[in-house]
DNA sequence: AATACTACCTGCGTGC
DNA sequence: TGCACGCAGGTAGTAT
């Protein structure tokens, strides 16, 4: 479901409804949820610990509590509900953090393919899923000169490229498609073949796309909302995904949908030429 | 090493 | 109505 810009939403919501409350017991429905297996082990463990803040990196959400940062990764689907009483689980509720003064924050996935990993006070850098991401999108840590390096050196199309959150994270597979919309960049245009116009143009289009989706709360197509419950904005701000049929709304082009890396992708084929 | 494909899951819309 | 199939804001593991 998520990227960077719901994540980041959904981070905000809990910061306002979990920061300082005291894990009471945790339950745990679906097992291979919890990374490294014990699942016991980690329901234990975060018992008696304080919520102390909740930072993001690219899509991972990290609770810092007292003695260890638990990380969590929505991957498609998972969502945050908060109860302020107790409230039996829904059908796809697969993790609840039941807290001291009787509120509950369930986890709800209802593909099953969001993760939990526990790890050391202060470690969430090291876990291996956050370890190998590219810098956040912001004007101050991704650099262009990098960018264009890393670009350079890849045979691969752009947009897969891209979404392996390397060069740079936060893109998934609908802020790709409308940065590369923004940037005039065919999705399948080989990442070294790019012109320095190219690059800079993309550079730039991400971190554009990115901050002006996180301002309105994210994208909701089909079921996304924050841990606050509400909807984001931004998809009345699209201009590629989804569109399919309808006018670029640079050139009027009709906007057509393919399939790239085995993803749905959706580029103006006027605008956006794979020959560029 | 770099690139490409598949597994992980469930539900929904489409077409026969 | 039923059923098969393709598709869905992602990543990690496995082939090639």
């Amino acid at each position: 479901m998520p990227e960077l810009p719901e994540v980041e939403t959904v981070r905000r919501g809990l910061e306002q409804l979990v920061i300082g409350k005291t894990i009471q017991s945790v339950s745990v429905y679906w097992d291979r949820m919890i990374e490294g297996g014990d699942k016991e082990k980690v329901a234990f463990e975060l018992v008696g610990q304080t919520v102390e803040a909740i930072q993001r990196r690219g899509k991972f959400l990290i609770f810092r509590y007292t003695a260890n940062d638990l990380i969590s990764h929505l991957r498609m689907e998972g969502k945050y509900e908060f109860f302020p009483q107790e409230t039996p689980p829904s059908k796809h509720t697969h993790v609840i953090f039941h807290f001291t003064d009787g509120s509950e924050l369930h986890y709800q996935d209802v593909r099953k393919f969001g993760r939990f990993a526990l790890v050391a006070k202060g470690k969430s850098a090291e876990y291996a899923g956050i370890a190998k991401l590219g810098p956040e999108p912001t004007n101050d840590q991704f650099l262009l000169g990098a960018f264009q390096q890393g670009l350079a050196k890849s045979k691969k199309a752009v947009k897969p490229l891209l979404l392996e959150q390397k060069l740079v994270t936060g893109l998934g597979n609908i802020y790709v498609d409308e940065a590369l919309w923004q940037a005039k960049i065919h999705p399948e245009r080989l990442a070294c073949t790019l012109t320095t116009d190219e690059s800079i143009a993309l550079h730039q289009a991400i971190i554009d796309v990115l901050g002006k989706a996180v301002i309105a709360g994210g994208t909701t197509i089909r079921t996304y909302h924050n841990a606050l419950g509400k909807a984001g904005t931004f998809q009345v701000a699209l201009h590629a995904y989804g569109q399919q049929g309808k006018p670029c709304s640079r050139c009027g082009t009709l906007i057509v949908k393919t399939k790239v890396a085995q993803r749905g992708t959706h580029f103006c084929p006027n605008c956006q030429k794979v020959e560029g």
